[in-house]
RNA sequence: GGGCUUAUAGCUCAGAAGGUUAGAGUGCGCGCCUGAUAAGCGCGAGGUCCCUGGUUCGAUUCCAGGUAAGCCCA
């Protein structure tokens, strides 16, 4: 006996008693330590951030890392999936700043370092308890008592590993990078930081001359709208390529780019002059150039900015330069802008910097704006060089700038003093291993992620902030030598006094003082932590405690089967596991990669707090369920399609597929039940079952071969799109055409068979949807499985995954039903037209336009035409012309290569003439002579397509070439057996509706004047009594009895049942 | 400004070596079936397959250029 499945429950309440399941019984655990020696398959968790309560786009990650995982054990693998929590960077530092009111670094200081860190490290932890509850609820199962946390100092000891690694091979550097900072807050800030504040802004835009040393009286034109930078300025570039010319104006030789005469001298909205013509009207040039003629030239410096060893203030080529803005001459200060920076490393230029942390200018600028905020210093600038006569043109440029998002003051480009990783250096093999990565979907791969590779530029590691892993760099107060730290042992060794339970954060580590191997003198640590990518991009590594620990494991473990993250980590997440991998292993870091893009809310804008239109998952999971959101969230749309994410969604998905799977089984419980039937005994061979049994088990199988690849393929959305599909014939075609065999029908093999097939694939669909719907499947699982065979596995997700049989698959028969569903439907179709209800049994069907093979199709399944239909008679006819009307196309696929343009002349023709004589001709001769447009064409048959249309007056269905036609002629022996169909529908119902039970025998009366309702009982008695469980029909009801007066096809008539 | 992606019915999505009637589900209207159903079936209305140009006998599909949205970068 199964256990009975109440009318009443919500799949909510029953996935909680799921879940209390699976904890008592520890499912996970054993589901894990089931093939603990099997093949490994190692999920590497992205480590979200706990420091905000998880949100909609997370459940998302979690199911599908959850789907994969299930399936891997499901098909015996031992599946490593640790947790993992990200903790480090500066969102959390920032966070709590805005909790302790702190503004800026000073006042940070004030507070105290230590201070600091620790509330950092409550506040990573703040939400962990949701992310917990979440998790277990959805049923991500991953191993969150084993998780690895990246503030850790085992992970912190590994990431040090990683960096002396990276030491030892000469891949660490110190150099500068140019930054967006704000002086106020005394911070760099980071990229994404930066987005948030940009605003239009007005900034000058002035051209200057710069007078050329050598050759009098000519100056280069050159551009800026940060006047600010110019007393740091060295060099001036040019393109290598560019045409340049010396113009005349006002007495004075100017160079500039040919190609920006006209924005600099002529009228904006006119187009060039040719410089051959004479330029721009009265403009006279002087001379012309490459840029590379100029490279080299010297000029005088605008300012004085001190001695320098290196050569500075002369001409430079390189690509970056533009002549769509400015003058084609670019002032070139490394200290302020990335390219500069990358001129100024190129052609060794002197590093000039004369603006201070604060933002001001230092005092060794012994202009009058020393001192002054470089901002309010660009009049004063401006103004001195006028006076000096080497002002060319002022005028205002209006840009987007960016501000700080916190004080909105304007940022500015520093270069700042930074440690990179070299991986550049790396890069080849980096795009060599990212050809070894499968990417869902493929196109990341050599789109944006290989894109992304190709411009490589060296990692900037360091961070002059806090909260983060210490760069374990120390340098020698005295000679300056410096030694990277690759664990904690060596750090006890080289240090003084090194507490035993050091802790690697900063302050604790900030204070451990090394002894130098050069000179015995003092080194201390830089002050910087890492990039907080870096930590999470050593996960495949520091998540084991690697080298430290786990030696083997993580040799088993690398790289990673499979990782899946939003699509925007292919910059951040991606990116760094593979560039920490390729450095230290030079192998890729993970196998799989899936991504997920966003998640979008109802109205179809990114879900954020601001909009208030984000949604909490609880609210799905406790009304609806996690099953239904997981199936909305695998069938609704690609994990890398942008969705949007729809409430109305997940009832559907509740309704559709829940609903219909559990519907099919709670049907087959119940009648199982009553039948008492057993299951497991003396099944029949599958060859000597009903040959709709052979169907849904060959489209079971069917099923099967293609979630199995699709899974192996990481296709999540199609796998479980076609058992959806799969439920619905289940439900919609099989059950409904086998009702009579589970119920009524005389106990035999043919019952057997119906109620084993339809056990087998319950079951095994139970099992092939558990990746999906862990809850549902294990709940029927356990019932199905569980209720019968102690030796079973426990739960659903302790079995193996179902293996299509090929033997079982028929794609014949798969390929005749779906055809004969077709005619079916065509049927309906017809019955609908002709307004005569199904009950009522007419006395044929005639089909046309069927191929001989099309004929036999339907002689084989010919019950399920008569059934559905209910007509006594199937006819089969050739005449066409009768029941509708017929034209001829020519078949385009075929005739198009054959004759190009011939077609259309073909098909006019063919439109214009009387296509029963033209089809007569083809069934004789087997091909048409076709005159068209002074050509005379051959077609064979198969080159021309039969179409058919409806024809007024017949209750026929057509469609391209058949046609289901209906006879409604009602004998009177139909009309009875129609009435007698009446009849038991309405006995039924009153059945239903005074609440028997199913199996209740009942005592039955019939109360009519109506000589055709009298008739159609007589005729038909044993039928309706035997459909009805009438045992006894009585007179008059009894006192109890359920009377209902009732309109029988028109005819009144009193019935009236009473359980006995 | 650059790279990548997406655009098909009111909504959510399929699909097509280029082939002349582009589908499903849902929603809406009507009808039907049903003693498993939180169901099902049929019919109807609903489409510039984002736009423009090119290639072709034929383009929604291929090519080019746009437009819009999103992500990443500058």
């Amino acid at each position: 006996m199964f256990e009975e499945v109440s009318p009443q429950f919500t799949f909510a309440e029953k996935e909680k008693q799921t879940l209390e399941f699976w904890r008592d019984h520890d499912i996970f655990q054993k589901s894990m330590e089931m093939y603990k020696d099997g093949l490994p398959f190692v999920f590497l968790e992205g480590p979200p951030f706990a420091n905000a309560p998880p949100g909609v786009h997370h459940v998302l990650a979690r199911i599908m890392k959850d789907a994969v995982c299930r399936y891997k054990a499901m098909t015996g693998h031992y599946v490593h999936r640790k947790a993992g929590w990200d903790t480090h960077g500066l969102p959390v530092e920032y966070q709590v700043e805005k909790q302790l009111n702190i503004r800026n670094k000073a006042e940070l200081e004030a507070y105290g370092v230590q201070n600091f860190i620790e509330k950092c490290k409550e506040n990573v932890f703040q939400y962990e308890q949701d992310w917990r509850e979440m998790t277990e609820r959805i049923g991500f199962w991953v191993n969150l008592d084993e998780a690895y946390i990246t503030l850790s100092n085992d992970y912190i000891e590994s990431v040090w590993w990683v960096l002396r690694q990276a030491w030892d091979k000469k891949l660490l550097y110190q150099g500068h990078k140019v930054q967006p900072y704000c002086y106020r807050c005394g911070t760099t800030l980071a990229s994404h930081e930066v987005a948030l504040g940009y605003q239009e802004v007005a900034d000058p835009s002035i051209f200057v001359r710069f007078p050329l040393k050598n050759r009098e009286n000519t100056y280069l034109l050159v551009w800026t709208t940060t006047p600010w930078t110019f007393p740091s300025n060295v060099a001036v570039a040019v393109g290598e390529d560019y045409d340049y010319v010396a113009v005349e104006d006002n007495g004075k030789h100017l160079i500039l780019a040919k190609e920006c005469i006209p924005s600099l001298f002529g009228e904006e909205s006119t187009p060039p002059t040719p410089l051959d013509k004479g330029g721009v009207e009265g403009l006279k040039i002087v001379e012309t150039y490459k840029g590379s003629d100029l490279c080299g030239w010297e000029y005088e410096p605008l300012f004085d900015s001190g001695e320098h060893e290196e050569r500075s203030h002369y001409i430079v080529t390189d690509d970056f330069v533009t002549t769509t803005e400015g003058s084609g001459l670019v002032h070139i200060a490394p200290a302020f802008g990335q390219d500069d920076y990358d001129i100024g490393q190129k052609y060794n230029l002197p590093f000039v910097q004369l603006v201070g942390d604060d933002g001001k200018f230092v005092s060794e600028v012994k202009d009058v704006w020393s001192g002054e905020y470089v901002k309010d210093a660009d009049p004063k600038i401006i103004a001195n060089l006028d006076k000096r006569g080497l002002l060319f043109k002022v005028t205002e440029y209006t840009h987007q700038y960016p501000f700080c998002w916190r004080c909105d003051n304007p940022l500015l480009y520093y270069a700042r003093e930074s440690w990179f990783i070299r991986t550049t250096a790396i890069r080849d093999q980096m795009r060599q291993h990212n050809q070894e990565i499968n990417w869902y979907p493929e196109h990341i791969k050599d789109g944006r992620f290989g894109n992304w590779l190709e411009n490589n530029i060296d990692w900037g590691l360091s961070r002059e902030r806090y909260w983060g892993t210490p760069l374990p760099i120390w340098i020698c107060d005295d000679c300056g030598h410096q030694h990277c730290v690759g664990s904690i042992a060596e750090l006890k060794e080289l240090g003084t006094d090194v507490p035993e339970d050091i802790e690697l954060h900063r302050p604790y580590v900030d204070e451990v003082v090394l002894t130098c191997e050069k000179c015995s003198g003092t080194m201390h640590r830089i002050q910087d932590v890492i990039d907080c990518w870096f930590d999470s991009g050593c996960a495949h590594t520091a998540q084991w405690h690697y080298p430290f620990e786990n030696r083997e494991l993580f040799e088993e473990a690398y790289p990673v089967d499979f990782i899946s993250e939003g699509i925007d980590q292919t910059r951040g997440w991606f990116y760094s596991l593979l560039a920490t991998g390729t450095l230290l292993y030079d192998k890729p870091a993970y196998k799989n990669c899936l991504c997920l893009e966003l998640v979008l809310a109802s109205d179809g804008q990114k879900m954020s707090k601001s909009r208030g239109n984000t949604v909490d998952p609880w609210t799905i999971l406790n009304e609806q369920g996690a099953d239904a959101m997981r199936w909305y969230m695998f069938t609704a749309s690609s994990p890398w399609t942008q969705r949007t994410f729809k409430i109305e969604g997940i009832d559907e998905a509740l309704k559709k597929f829940m609903g219909t799977f559990h519907n099919v089984y709670s049907f087959f419980v119940m009648y199982a039940n009553l039948e008492q039937v057993d299951v497991l005994q003396d099944a029949p061979l599958v060859a000597e079952r009903a040959i709709v049994d052979r169907w849904i088990l060959s489209r079971l199988h069917t099923l099967i071969k293609k979630v199995r690849a699709d899974m192996e393929n990481y296709q999540l959305t199609n796998a479980p799109r076609a058992i959806e599909g799969f439920v619905d014939d289940l439900s919609n075609w099989y059950v409904r055409r086998s009702r009579d065999r589970f119920w009524g029908a005389e106990a035999g093999r043919d019952k057997h068979a119906a109620y084993t097939t339809l056990y087998e694939v319950l079951v095994t669909v139970a099992k092939l949807a558990a990746p999906f719907v862990p809850f549902l499947s294990d709940e029927l699982y356990r019932n199905l499985v569980g209720s019968l065979d102690p030796d079973a596995p426990l739960s659903v997700h302790l079995a193996e995954y179902p293996a299509a049989d090929v033997v079982l698959i028929d794609a014949e028969l798969e390929k005749d039903m779906a055809f004969t569903r077709e005619v079916i439907s065509m049927g309906h179709a017809a019955r609908n037209r002709s307004g005569i209800k199904t009950r009522q049994p007419l006395a044929e069907v005639t089909l046309g336009g069927l191929s001989e093979a099309e004929k036999e199709t339907i002689h084989r399944l010919l019950s399920f035409v008569h059934d559905e239909l209910n007509v006594k008679e199937i006819i089969f006819t050739e005449d066409l012309d009768t029941y509708a009307q017929v034209t001829l196309k020519p078949n385009f696929k075929v005739l198009g290569p054959k004759y190009g343009k011939g077609v259309q002349a073909i098909a006019k023709a063919l439109a214009t003439a009387d296509a029963m004589q033209l089809k007569g001709e083809l069934e004789a001769n087997g091909s048409l002579q076709i005159e068209a447009a002074g050509e005379t064409y051959t077609v064979a048959s198969s080159e021309i397509d039969v179409r058919t249309e409806n024809r007024e007056g017949f209750f026929v269905e057509v469609d391209f070439r058949k046609f289901v036609a209906l006879s409604t002629e009602l004998t009177h022996e139909l009309v009875l057996e129609g009435m007698a169909r009446e009849l038991v529908n309405k006995i039924q119902n009153m059945r239903k509706e005074a609440d028997f039970n199913v199996s209740d025998r009942i005592k039955l009366s019939v109360d009519t004047s109506s000589a055709l309702v009298a008739e159609a009982f007589e005729v038909h008695r044993d039928y309706i009594l035997t459909e009805t469980l009438t045992i006894e029909v009585v007179e008059s009801p009894g006192e109890k009895a359920f009377s209902v007066e009732q309109k029988l096809n028109g005819e009144l008539a009193t019935l009236s049942v009473e359980q006995v």
